[in-house]
DNA sequence: TGTAAACCTTACAGTAGCTGGAAGGTCAAG
DNA sequence: CTTGACCTTCCAGCTACTGTAAGGTTTACA
């Protein structure tokens, strides 16, 4: 099949998939006469994969780590669990970031009246800084 | 003060601060004999203002205009609340988004076993694909 | 047979928000 | 008079793509 089915196929769009195969994520694609990049079944299985990777959070190196991996039948299972165990960890982290972050703004904006005049707690707030040095 | 002081009091690297004055996001600073850049109180002030606002979430441009609304003293309340409403927003679907990701990313884990074998869930899980197109 | 739409190719530029490094000028201490 | 800590500009690189240009191919249809 030509990239745009294996693209629609794997979820990822063709300029991704090109992509990949740019930075040697994926092996390059078999060509057909007219030099288009032909997929089959396992090519897209692996396109599927990344696009998975991706989704969950897992970034380009780790991904590709992952996809070895999967690739290798002599693999240990540690080895993918550890991976997922310290996403999962950076990723709690950015979780309790963003709700903290969240919790000024609601803040922020329960404070200001919102109104047509100038007084803002908001600007207020942001303006008002935790002076750190001297 | 020279940048490095104003970095220290704002937050900001000195780095981050020529950036800044590079995008306009902040007017030019004052030059001493020397060539080095100078920094006030009120400079300093609208350099901490644009690191709060980057530390709650705003991209450049939307920080850009909420320092041109706290520069502004006819500005509207409602102008800077609808920032912070929409942002708010925002990150409340990004977070909601991170949350659904560290749930498959835990469920994955725990059906590992995380062991030498290569019998592995998250392996698995990552390749088995929600076929779409046929 | 012509042509237009829908594919495909490569190559290069741009995005956000910086950070790092090179190459060099300035300044204060010892 | 040298060392180290500043400062300057400029350019490259980072992530993970996306957009665009300029072209070649294939297919459907009039």
């Amino acid at each position: 099949m030509n990239i745009s089915q294996a693209a629609r196929r794997s979820g990822l769009s063709a300029k991704t998939i090109r992509y990949y195969e740019d930075i040697k994520l994926i092996a390059p694609a078999a060509r057909s006469d007219n030099g288009y990049r032909q997929y089959d079944q396992a090519a897209v299985k692996e396109l599927r994969f990344l696009a998975h990777a991706r989704d969950v959070g897992f970034d380009l190196e780790e991904s590709r780590q992952l996809l070895e991996l999967s690739r290798n039948p002599a693999r240990q299972s540690r080895h993918a669990r550890d991976l997922v165990m310290e996403k999962s960890q950076k990723l709690q982290e950015r979780i309790e970031q963003l709700v903290a972050m969240q919790k000024e703004l609601l803040a922020m904006a329960t404070r200001c009246k919102g109104d047509e005049g100038p007084e803002c707690a908001i600007i207020e707030n942001l303006a008002a800084g935790q002076e750190s040095d001297k």
